[in-house]
DNA sequence: AATGAATGAGATTTCATTCAT
DNA sequence: AATGAATGAAATCTCATTCAT
């Protein structure tokens, strides 16, 4: 019950009108993530949801609205599915690996919407950039204080938690960019290697021998 | 130093039209990187350059022509410094190190470059398109070599090496898209956490503990 | 009187929107005519209108088929009106004088129409020059008729009817060229001129003296 | 053998650069009779002749000056080979046979530039406009006065032959526009048959059934 | 006589948005 | 809630022409 689209239509089943704004949302998704925000016309979105352009008006006010509905909500989703996920979890023995499962299943099932969040932050005007950069830093937040309590804990050797995190976040929202060509590697195996990864590039560990003189 | 742009301009340096189309491109890295593609206009690219939108139509017949001649040149470019870079280096005793040192330093320096390299692809027509992949799979076969080699060598615990090599990658390239912003870190130090960081990923190295027991 | 343009008009009276494409096409019309298709210029179009360039586009994809769409409706309004012409005559002593009565009658009431239909042909893309060509050629072949089966009466001399189809053709609707300017002559006188002329031209009689011992 | 564009290039042969003049002409000529003068572009001119746009204005100070250039031409062309051809031959029984034959004959070897003088001239601006139709009205004049001269002397029938001449020239002057398609006729059959008809549309004959009777 | 670059105007078309119905 | 038509601005690109070289 948590991604927002998917969520609106379940919510308010019967109206027919609001099926509309779920179609829009679910048009400019798929032209957003394709085309990108600037160059998709809303006479493209209207054409794609079947309708004039300016029905459209009746359900978003501007072309901006819609795109910071879907980073929006993008964002708001995945931060539901966390908190979901966390409380439907014991207390994990690696929270990392928790983590870092969890953002790789829900990304790629969300490949436009990751797209879209990445890409399209320049063309949110400063007040919904804002307000979708609370709930980025909100997310980030969740991956640096497990990367700091580990830490603590000694079992992660990290000069710089923020930068971590950005860097193991950038590693894992790529998947997403090449994921669909690759046709070899299945999920759950991409899943194990940047576990593999993220846990190599945070352990404590002997350093490379090549590093050890410096 | 080896930047196509910068090169022009050096090799045909009296004639004064070239300047031109010299001064074009770096209004279009500037803008492209700033507002995306779609975003800018032909105006305002002759605005930044201080002409008439008419007059870039002497310099490159199309505004796609730019965009490609932008993203074809960072990656030559890109591959041309890595030659020069292996070539002035004695065998490093860490193939690795050397390429994530070269790669930060080389688009730590190129921010738009970078950018517009890995926002714009999709606005590049089919045959654009191409022509940049065969330049950008060339620079990730440098590194998926490296790596093949270190688990060859039995220095590296790596499943899929093209994985790797993407994720790796994405890694590295996030780095500009934040790091105009903190103004904390100096590049060594960022430089010194994303080394260890890919070593970890890569290093052949016990388990986590957490993991150990899979 | 079933030109089209008229006639849409009258059949979609209320809708108020549909009236803007009926004025595109009388603007259009006069415009083209007088300039050249070539010349006239969507704005010059709109400001005729009364509208702005971009409201065209809601009636008109393109220019070019403003302009397909008065020379296909020229061509089937004439033929439309030939066999309405004809439905309406009883079968007529002399069918040749038939069809030129015709043929200047209604050419002469729609200046503007003849010279874009005779002018614009090398204007019209080849999918739209073929549509056309058909009406052309299907209008055309009435007068060829008519020959041939003169000739076949023994009351016409032509070598080659397909030939002095054109000839005929061309010299009639040669006269709205000229016809504007000349106030001295009525259409009647015009018509009882052309009358005799295309006849002669036609007509089984003795040669010219200087022709006759060839 | 008076063709201005030939005679140019055979008066001043030497003088290299009155070539491009020349070709500049032989260029335009083309692409005015295939795309009309509005639809050509002075670039297009200019990659025709091979040479940059702005070379074209060292021969023509504007593009309408081609067109006059042309145009007039033309017209002088056509007066003085009319002069020659009446000067060479013996008082000939037929006058009209001998303009109708050099008509077809000057016209059938100048398909473009008899295009472009029946389509062109309202591109004219009014001061050339009026210098070519000087000329026109002078060729005009010699018909009308061959047809005068034949209703005096009784073997003409006409009632206007102002409008006769309009008649027969519109008729003539159509052939180019068919000519290049039909291989079927030679030019001499082509001849034949439209000699024939405007004899026919002129002579004094019986009336044809039909019109007796009116 | 020709080039390469520029201008300033204007071409066709598209855009986001509005609004009466 | 949707349509059809309109607006006003702006998009990319082309135009005839000029001019220093």
């Amino acid at each position: 019950m948590s991604h927002q689209i998917a969520t609106l239509a379940e919510r308010k089943p019967a109206k027919k009108g609001t099926q509309t704004a779920h179609r829009v949302r679910r048009a400019a998704l798929k032209l957003f993530a394709r085309q990108g925000y600037a160059a998709v016309s809303m006479r493209q979105i209207a054409t794609e949801v079947g309708v004039q352009p300016g029905a459209l008006y009746n359900h978003f006010s501007t072309k901006q609205e819609i795109l910071k509905d879907l980073m929006l909500s993008h964002m708001r989703d995945l931060l539901e599915a966390w908190q979901e996920h966390a409380a439907n979890t014991d207390r994990p023995s690696d929270p990392l690996e928790a983590f870092v499962t969890f953002h790789i299943r829900h990304h790629l099932q969300r490949t436009e919407e990751v797209f879209i969040s990445y890409m399209e932050l320049r063309n949110l005007e400063s007040q919904n950039f804002s307000e979708v950069e609370v709930e980025r830093r909100r997310y980030e937040a969740i991956l640096t204080a497990i990367l700091e309590d580990g830490v603590k804990r000694g079992v992660y050797r990290i000069k710089e938690t923020r930068v971590a995190t950005r860097a193991i976040i950038a590693m894992l929202t790529g998947i997403p960019t090449w994921y669909r060509e690759s046709g070899m590697l299945s999920a759950e195996q991409i899943e194990a290697i940047y576990l593999d990864m993220v846990h190599g590039s945070v352990s404590a560990m002997p350093l490379s021998p090549a590093r050890k003189n410096r």
